[in-house]
DNA sequence: TTGTATGCGTTATCAA
DNA sequence: TTGATAACGCATACAA
C-alpha cells in the first residue's frame, strides 16, 4: 500500500500538518523539524495523493490543449512547444484530438474535463463566427488563431493577413504573376483560410495584378493530400499558374508533389510557398519556401496568459489578444538553390 | 458554484447514493426514480466531480503516453493513434515527452504522476539493457519497442528484424549491392537500431554480400537532421552507395534530401529506403519506399493490453509480447515511378 | 512553530 | 430498489 501523510507524520513523530507544511514549501518550519519529514519521506518512498489535494483545493496542475490532429505536423510541434513551456512552470498537458469536428470541439468547451483540468488552450476549427457565447465559460480559456469574438476571451495569434501578405508579395517580386492559392474555405472571413486570403488579395491587389477566381483551390481540411487534389485541380482546370501560396505546409508539401509528379519544375514553372514553417519543410526537395508564424512565441505565450487567468480572479481579468512576430523563410521552392556542391559520386 | 450530487439528490428527492447508481449506470433502479434524477442532473447541469472520483476509487481514467518527442512525425501519428484507441475505451490520453533524456524516462517510471494515471504506454529510447529492474513497478504499464527484459512486462513491439531484412531484400533484389545504412548505433544490440542493422546483416549474409563498414552511418537522434548528415558523411568519406536504408523514416527523408542537393538521382543513382510509414513518405519527392510497421494495430493492442493490466489484479496478470504485422511499401525512392502523365502545362 | 478538527464530492458497505 | 454513513488523503481555519 501506498503511505500517506498520516504515516509519513507518525514515523517522523509529528502531525499530519507539519508534513503537509513540509511539502509545500512552507517556511516557518525548524529545520530539524524539516529534516526528520524528509526522511520519514524518503523513508517511506511517500507520494503526494494528486488527486486527494485536487479535490481539497479544486486545482490539478493539468492544462488540456485541444487541437484538431497530432497527425499535422504544426499542430504535433506546437503540442511539442506548449507541453515544453508547460513543463517549465509545472504544469503537465492533456491533449485533447477535436478532428476538426464541431461536436467534439463543443465537447472541449463543455467541460466535461473541467475538473480534470486548471486550464484550457484551445485552437478551434470547426467553431467559427456565431459561435461565440460558446466561449463564455467559467474555466480560463486561451484561444489560439482568431475565429472568435475578441473581447471576451484571450488570444494568441499570428498575423495572418499581414503574413499572407508578405508570401503573396515575395511571389510577386519574383516576377509571378499567376498565383494560385491552394485551402481557400469560400465565404469564410474570420478563419485563417478567410484571413491569409484576405492577405492574399492585398498583394495582388497593390500590384496591380486582378484576381482571377479560376486560380482559386478549395481545401477543406489541409493535409498533405487535399493540398495535392487541390492543386491536381488547377492544374486540370487549366488555371495555368506560375505560383502557388498554399495556406499551410502541408498543403504546399501535397501540392509540390503533385506538381513534380506531374512534370512540372519547382521553381522554374512553379514556384512554391506555405505557411507554418514545419520542420518538415526543410527536408523537402526542394525545400520549402514558407512564413514562420512564430510557433514557439504563440505556445509560451499562450501558457502564460492562461497561468494569469488561473491566478486572478475572472472578474479582474482583462482579456488579451496577442500576436506574434512572422517571417518568410526564402528557400528553394521559390528561389533557385546553388547547383549542387559537388559532381555525382557515381559516373 | 457548480452542483454537486447532494444537489441532484435534493432537487430528485432522493439520496445521493441513488444518483451515484444513475449516474454510474448502475441497473437496479426504478424506471421514474432514474428520469427524476436525470432531469435534476439536466436541470442543474451538473457534472461529474472526476477528482472526488479519483480520491474515493484511485482511478483516474487518464493513461499516460510516453514518447521520445511529438515532434518526430513517427510518436506524433502513434499518439494520435494512442489517443484514439484510449478514446473508445473511455480512457484520457496524458503525454509525457521524454526527449529522449535518461533523466525524463527514469522520471515517468518512477511515477511521480502515478496518482493521476491509470496506466502508462511507454515508449523508451534512453533506457536500454541493464534497466530491466526499474520497470518493475507496481503499476500497469506496457512497453513499445524491445528494450526491456522480456518477462517482466507487456511488449507491443514491431518485428524489427524481420522486417528490417525485407526492406534490405528489396534493395538487393533491384540490384543494389552497396547499401548503406543510416541510424547505426554502434554497439547497441536490444533496441531499434541494433536490431534493424542485424536484419540488415541477415539479408546481405544470405545474399552473400559481405557487410562494408564504412557504408554504416552513425545517427545518435533519429531525425531529418542527423539523417542528412549521416548521409553527408557517407558520401564524403567515399561509400560509394548504391541503396541507402534509413532506419527510420524521417533520417530517410533527411538523407533523401541530402542525396538531391549533391545532384544525385533517387533511386538511379542512389534507392532509398525507410522505416515507418509516416505519411510525410507519401508525398516526399520522390515518394518513399517504407517498411509499414503497423502502427495503429500496434496503438490499439497497447491499449487493449494496459486494460487488462488495469483490470486484472497484478498478480495474476501474465505478461504479453505482441509483434505487429508489418509490410513494404514499394514507392518512388526505390522504384521508378511511371513518367509525368502528362506534358507539362507550360510551354 | 506545530497540532486538531473539519470537509472537499464521491463510492462502498450494509441495512432497510 | 433505496438510504445512511463511513471512508478516500489532503489542505486549511483555528487553536495552542
Amino acid at each position: 500500500m501506498a503511505a500517506t501523510m498520516h504515516d509519513v507524520a507518525r514515523l517522523a513523530g509529528v502531525s499530519i500538518k507539519t508534513v503537509s507544511n513540509v511539502v509545500n514549501g512552507y517556511p516557518y518550519i525548524r529545520e530539524t523539524t524539516r529534516a526528520r519529514v524528509l526522511a520519514a519521506i524518503d523513508e517511506l518512498d511517500y507520494q503526494l495523493n494528486v488527486a486527494a489535494r485536487n479535490l481539497r483545493t479544486g486545482r490539478t496542475g493539468i492544462i488540456a490543449l485541444a487541437v484538431p490532429e497530432l497527425s499535422l505536423p504544426y499542430f504535433a510541434e506546437l503540442a511539442d512547444s506548449v507541453i515544453e513551456a508547460a513543463d517549465v512552470q509545472g504544469l503537465t498537458v492533456l491533449i485533447e484530438q477535436t478532428g476538426s469536428r464541431r461536436e467534439r470541439e463543443l465537447e472541449v468547451l463543455s467541460g466535461a474535463r473541467r475538473h480534470l483540468t486548471d486550464g484550457l488552450i484551445f485552437s478551434p476549427l470547426a467553431l467559427g463566427a456565431g459561435d461565440e457565447d460558446l466561449l463564455r465559460v467559467d474555466f480560463p480559456v486561451v484561444v489560439l488563431g482568431e475565429r472568435m469574438f475578441p473581447d471576451s476571451v484571450d488570444h494568441v495569434t499570428m498575423q495572418n493577413v499581414e503574413a499572407a501578405r508578405a508570401a503573396t508579395e515575395h511571389l510577386i517580386a519574383l516576377g509571378r504573376r499567376r498565383i494560385a492559392v491552394v485551402g481557400v474555405h469560400p465565404g469564410e472571413v474570420v478563419g485563417s483560410a478567410g484571413l491569409r486570403l484576405a492577405g492574399y488579395q492585398e498583394a495582388l491587389e497593390a500590384a496591380g495584378i486582378p484576381v482571377d477566381e479560376r486560380l482559386l483551390g478549395e481545401a477543406g481540411l489541409w493535409h498533405r493530400a487535399t493540398g495535392a487534389e487541390a492543386m491536381a485541380r488547377l492544374l486540370e482546370d487549366g488555371a495555368e499558374p506560375d505560383a502557388v501560396f498554399a495556406l499551410n505546409d502541408a498543403m504546399a508539401l501535397g501540392a509540390l508533389h503533385e506538381l513534380q509528379v506531374r512534370g512540372l519544375r519547382v521553381p522554374q514553372d512553379v514556384a512554391v510557398i506555405g505557411f507554418d514553417a514545419i520542420d518538415e519543410g526543410s527536408y523537402s526537395n526542394p525545400s520549402l519556401t514558407t512564413v514562420d508564424p512564430g510557433r514557439e512565441q504563440i505556445a509560451s505565450t499562450a501558457v502564460r496568459l492562461l497561468i494569469e487567468q488561473m491566478r486572478s480572479r475572472p472578474a479582474e481579468h482583462v482579456p488579451q489578444r496577442v500576436y506574434a512576430d512572422f517571417s518568410i523563410l526564402e528557400r528553394g521552392s521559390t528561389v533557385v538553390e546553388a547547383p549542387a556542391v559537388r559532381p555525382r559520386v557515381h559516373a
